[in-house]
DNA sequence: TATTGACTTGGAGTTAACTCCAAGGTGTAT
DNA sequence: ATACACCTTGGAGTTAACTCCAAGTCAATA
């Protein structure tokens, strides 16, 4: 598969790519005799995993590290299993934190709705809300 | 309310909330005779809102495009709900890619548990998991 | 009142993760 | 065989969001 099919098939840039695979964030992909990249299934998947780990927010050092260990063989087994353990617990807490913020969001949104169908804005005092300052005059 | 502590309460850097007034992530903050930053509980909420957003990846230009709309009163009440529905839908579209790797994570953690365990590597031939390729010797 | 430490500003520097570029090689359609 | 589009590399440039810095001001303490 070229590189253009794979740009396709993951939404992502040559560029993109080509510098995973510069810094290690993917292994070496499979070439042809000519040198130009030929992706085999192993390498596309390697792609897909890494294109959803980024849209996740993993930093790429993680990435790095994780095909280091998987390059070095069967007995960093233990110690990738620990780095997937801990990027999960990662990925957890960023999503409480966009659940903090879409609860916020919400309250706002039904406080703004029932504005425009109002006329008035009423923020309950008791929620931590900053839309609750009136703009000073 | 010191800098410092607003900058302890929400576990940011006096440079990141001067910044985020500079840009108008948030309102202007209230000042001592002095010219020291005092902030009001209406700037604290507004600390509040912009450290949760921003911690939901939510971009600076949105934050300020919400604090422009808000501070040209209340005219602007059905924009400043329409940016925040939009911005609910980025937070959703986010929340499903963590969701997306999460899944692929565990996935890969139960099958590293059990090689641990049994001491030998089997990953489903029908799931897209990149870590099925064996490293090329 | 002098020192000390925290605060102020505008502007420059940093970091992660791309993104672009120039100079040249590949491969396929005429 | 000659365009032509697309590929290659190493290295430089860009962007968002801070983060740091220098030079000066403010405020609490000795």
């Amino acid at each position: 598969m070229t590189i253009k099919e794979v740009c396709k098939r993951f939404n992502v840039s040559p560029d993109t790519l080509r510098y995973y695979e510069r810094v290690g964030v993917i292994p070496e992909v499979h070439r042809t005799a000519g040198g130009i990249r030929d992706y085999s299934d192993d390498d596309i998947k390697w792609v897909e995993t890494a294109t959803c780990f980024r849209s996740a927010g993993m930093p790429i050092e993680l990435l790095i590290e994780y095909v280091k260990l998987f390059l070095e063989g069967d007995h960093t087994i233990q110690a990738r299993c620990d780095l997937l353990k801990e990027a999960k617990e990662r990925i957890l807490a960023e999503r409480k934190k966009f659940d903090d913020a879409l609860e916020k969001m919400e309250y706002k949104i039904r406080v703004y709705e029932k504005a425009v169908e109002t006329g008035r804005l009423e923020w309950d005092d008791e929620s931590s809300c900053c839309c609750c300052n009136k703009p000073k005059e």
